[in-house]
DNA sequence: GCATCGAACGTTATATCATTACACTCATTT
DNA sequence: AAATGAGTGTAATGATATAACGTTCGATGC
């Protein structure tokens, strides 16, 4: 499951995994959930909030979800991570002072990745 | 429906909010949707991803939702909306460098609010 | 006035994402 | 062996979101 993650670039919703796992003997969505589950918790896989949809790390550390950060491609769908150590301490201290205590942050961009914006420019112009 | 919102000081679910709103005459999940929609583009709403969820605007601005962030306490539900200026910038100026342009920055931050910091200390004590 | 058009709306049905409930297996403990 | 408890598979359900389609209604042109 994991591998199909990895393989795929982008992120992948419980149900596509559903679907691509079926030849392994996975049937129900509730099986597919706790497989991301225990992913997650070992830091293998990130949950994309905005898409309800997983991605596996890119960077095969264990546990940084506090610092993560996703660019997501609205044209082609390619998800990149990258650390973002210095901002998330940045939000922390910045909503301590208000009393808040951070335990998570969660970091998405949405836009156009090179490739497609190279593409966009030619098309336009 | 943006003072329901406005109100609960807490993210509402769309179909939180077709409860509330049954009484004037809104009875399904898509006129909620709709309206919704045009809240986000007037600026007036923001959606908190993590939460699938929507708040009204705290700063009863136009269209900053590239600039915009949320702490949302763990234990009561509050949403505190926060402006991120300077974060957002660096962000978009950190994806650049690797081609990607940024649209839309979603930033959600969990943990525990002052106030129930402040409760859960005393009952560890 | 009135036919035409198109945006907005209401209704219904459906699609998509996620969890609950429960029975069964199997390894561990007593 | 019986009791316990974690993990698993199945079915059902709950929660979130959108598609499809007909109607309403104001704007436009004749
Ligand atoms: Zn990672
Ligand atoms: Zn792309
Ligand atoms: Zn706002
Ligand atoms: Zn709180």
């Amino acid at each position: 499951m994991l591998a199909r993650l990895a393989k795929a670039g982008r992120a992948l919703t419980a149900y596509d995994i559903l679907d691509a796992v079926r030849a392994q003997g996975l049937r129900a969505p509730v099986q597919v959930y706790r497989a991301l589950e225990k992913l997650r918790g070992e830091g293998l896989v990130h949950r994309i909030e905005s898409l309800n949809a997983f991605v596996a790390c890119a960077h095969f550390r264990r546990r940084h979800e506090d610092s993560v950060a996703f660019a997501i491609c609205e044209t082609c769908g390619t998800v990149s991570e990258f650390a973002v150590l210095a901002t998330a301490r940045a939000l922390r201290t910045r909503t301590r002072r208000s009393g808040f205590v951070t335990e998570r942050t969660t970091v998405e961009l949405r836009g156009r990745c090179a490739a497609c914006v190279g593409k966009g420019s030619e098309a336009g112009a």
